[in-house]
DNA sequence: GTCTATATCTTGATAGAC
DNA sequence: GTCTATCAAGATATAGAC
């Protein structure tokens, strides 16, 4: 490269953050060590400080907002291919609990465990996961709102569709069944249908 | 007392659960220290390990199985004044709301953050989160079940209520907001009604 | 920019005087 | 049964050789 930049400085940051990433879905923020997601990442210990000077609060920063435009495009992805709001949503949920099979009941949701455990404790990263959520409701209202869900109730269906998806994660990682998020599918469409104008 | 035991013994060991329980619910089960909890508890470091040999992990336990079942009598409390459970769910959850300002955005479920703190990484608090939850649902599938819906719909419906209670907590206190809980109330009464067989 | 060694602090846990 | 001192291991973060 004519300026002298590698690549390689780049993939080994990404490599941290996916490690980080991983290691945050599993483990919680607090239950996750720099050395460890070090060793994860296959990268020397200092070169997360050379990358993230902030340390682990700006690493746990990056991590949210990354995964979090990565799961907005999810969304996208996931009902597009629907004309009917209430079927993609109920499919939305019957899908989410073979991805929570595959993951083993690792968290499907990569900020749902850091998002509570910030909550109350750090500022920062507290705006970083409501910041994500916002985007995820926004972006699931406007489909809903392009579905005919009318005014402000397409926003607040997304965000009880959310909600109850991550409160579903939280009871199928418990039980470790993916039974919760199953009943939670015919929930959702009841939800939805609830809000359009003919239910 | 004749067999010479006093009283305080047992008022020590309940102010460090209490201690354990308010401290887990703000900052999680990680990112609690055992030293924190005995100077929350006004008690001696040592008196920890007196009471809790098993160290952490038997606190972490007791603490969820304790404020699992005070949280167990609340689901009647709540929903006995109620002939309606539609309506009896749709208060619960502003009801629910209010309780989330009172404690300025803290927690109001004694055990999520733990839950999915745990889920991956100890198996006997898992085991222990699980069997709350199940505790839970079962209680409020009964109250559906008499309230009129039939079957294992009863059930499935409290698992999903409580799902989308434990989600909407979630966004909340990410966004500092009672919004997402009060959009919930009304979702999780469409939930209840669409169980409902004149729903 | 990479990588190692280390400083400093805090963690969970234990020993032992009282 | 109360309380203190301390341990070894872990954490985050930094300094500095290469």
């Amino acid at each position: 490269m004519s300026d002298g930049q590698t690549g390689s400085t780049h993939e080994t940051r990404q490599r941290i953050v996916r490690a980080g990433t991983e290691l945050f879905r599993r483990s919680g923020y607090t239950g996750t060590g720099m050395k460890q997601i070090a060793e994860a990442a296959g990268a020397p210990f200092g070169s997360i400080y050379h990358f993230f000077p902030g340390g682990k609060a700006q690493l746990g920063e990056e991590v949210i907002r990354t995964s979090g435009a990565v799961y907005l495009g999810l969304v996208a992805t996931l009902m597009a291919p629907y004309e009917d709001p209430v079927a993609a949503t109920a499919d939305a949920f019957t899908a989410a609990a073979d991805t929570l099979l595959k993951l083993d009941f690792a968290d499907p949701c990569p900020i749902a465990t850091v998002a509570l455990e910030v909550a109350s404790t750090n500022e920062a990263l507290r705006q970083a996961t409501s910041e994500v959520f916002d985007s995820w409701i926004e972006r699931l209202g406007a489909y809903y709102a392009a579905g005919g869900i009318p005014g402000p109730a397409a926003r607040e269906t997304a965000a009880s569709v959310i909600a109850l998806l991550e409160g579903a994660f939280m009871l199928a990682r418990a039980a470790r069944s993916t039974a919760p998020v199953l009943s939670a599918s015919g929930a959702a469409a009841a939800i939805v249908r609830a809000a359009l104008p003919e239910g």
